[in-house]
DNA sequence: CTCCAGGCAATTG
DNA sequence: CAATTGCATGGA
């Protein structure tokens, strides 16, 4: 087998066999991770940064991962581990969206079932809470400039030798980095807008403080409505923020938020009449409870972004995550 | 030109 | 309560 970065003897080479079929493209493209970067002059390579450790990673065929890396270990734990964890491959995504939804929604089953190789992720908490708090009101190509850009500009560079010279990678920055910013640098990365800067920055402190980074670590245990109390006393973090951050960030797989496009769907595909009127937090809440009745508790979040994903490509036509 | 993008917070009726 | 507006920008 051919390995893409021969003149690189510092990475790691290793391979992580599933149980399942991964679409790897599709899950590193799948919405919530918007400074996942290809490497354009090898197509099938997809990179990364968690925590110092370059990752190179592709979808090597069947059932398998193939993954050259910069460290053996990333948190403590194997490469392997840590990525079995982080692509969520202990869940098994056939039993994600209720048996019973099959029969209740046939047509919308259709379009749907293709869509189960979407993963979410447990991301790095701290970088999801910024990217959504980049994702306001906005379209997917803005916030990831806005991402791409406070990477570049507050990340730490890693510059790895490759056949074709030099690449620079950027690691996502640290709470400290982002906490001691002067907001008007941070705005040019947001879109120039300054409070959202500010609020980056307030959450950024809260972070390094350790009180809302214990937060995080104590979040798997209690229930979702006080891991959305703790988010939400965040200036610039609402519910639907807040749930997202759950949901990718806290592997709070329960967490289902709600934005205009679920707001959608949640109209056209089940007929839910309150789903045309605003997202007050009363009927947010309203609606939440309505989806739980179709997709469950436990995973509703889960199956709510395969849902996602299949209402912006196959009904709204969109061409990219 | 208008409208809408993976919203939030402050204000007004 | 619910409805409206400012924040900012770029693509369709």
């Amino acid at each position: 087998m051919a390995f893409i970065m021969k003149k690189c003897n510092t990475l790691f080479k290793i391979f992580i066999e599933t149980d399942k079929r991964l679409n790897l493209k599709g899950t590193l493209f799948s919405g919530q991770s918007f400074n996942w970067n290809q490497i354009l002059p090898y197509t099938d390579y997809f990179s990364h940064i968690i925590r110092n450790t370059i990752l190179l990673l592709r979808d090597s065929g069947a059932n398998c991962i193939e993954v050259l890396s910069s460290a053996e270990q990333i948190n403590g734990l194997s490469i392997n581990d840590y990525l079995y964890n982080y692509f969520s491959l202990e869940i098994d995504e056939k039993k994600v969206i209720p048996s019973g939804f099959k029969k209740e929604f046939p047509e919308v089953w259709r379009l749907v079932e293709p869509y189960q190789s979407v993963r979410v992720m447990r991301q790095e908490p701290f970088e999801v809470m910024v990217t959504f708090m980049c994702a306001q009101g906005i379209g997917m190509h803005l916030i990831r400039r806005q991402v791409s850009m406070i990477t570049e500009k507050y990340g730490q560079p890693h510059v790895l030798d490759t056949e074709k010279g030099k690449a620079v990678f950027y690691g996502f920055p640290t709470p400290t980095a982002l906490a001691s910013a002067n907001p008007n640098e941070l705005a040019l990365c947001t879109n120039n807008n300054r409070i959202r800067a500010s609020n980056i920055i307030a959450m950024a402190r809260s972070f390094e403080s350790g009180k809302l980074a214990l937060a995080c670590v104590a979040s798997g245990d209690c229930p979702l409505e006080t891991v959305r109390e703790t988010l939400c006393a965040h200036s610039g973090i609402g519910l639907k923020i807040a749930d997202c951050i759950a949901l990718f960030g806290l592997g709070r797989f329960d967490a289902f938020p709600i934005d205009t496009h679920v707001k959608q769907y949640l109209y056209e595909w089940f007929g839910i009449e309150a789903a045309c009127k605003s997202l007050t937090e009363k009927n947010y809440r309203f609606l939440q409870d309505e989806a739980r009745k179709i997709l469950g508790n436990d995973y509703a979040g889960y199956a709510g972004h395969m849902l996602f994903h299949c209402w912006r490509k196959e009904v709204k036509m969109m061409k990219a995550f």
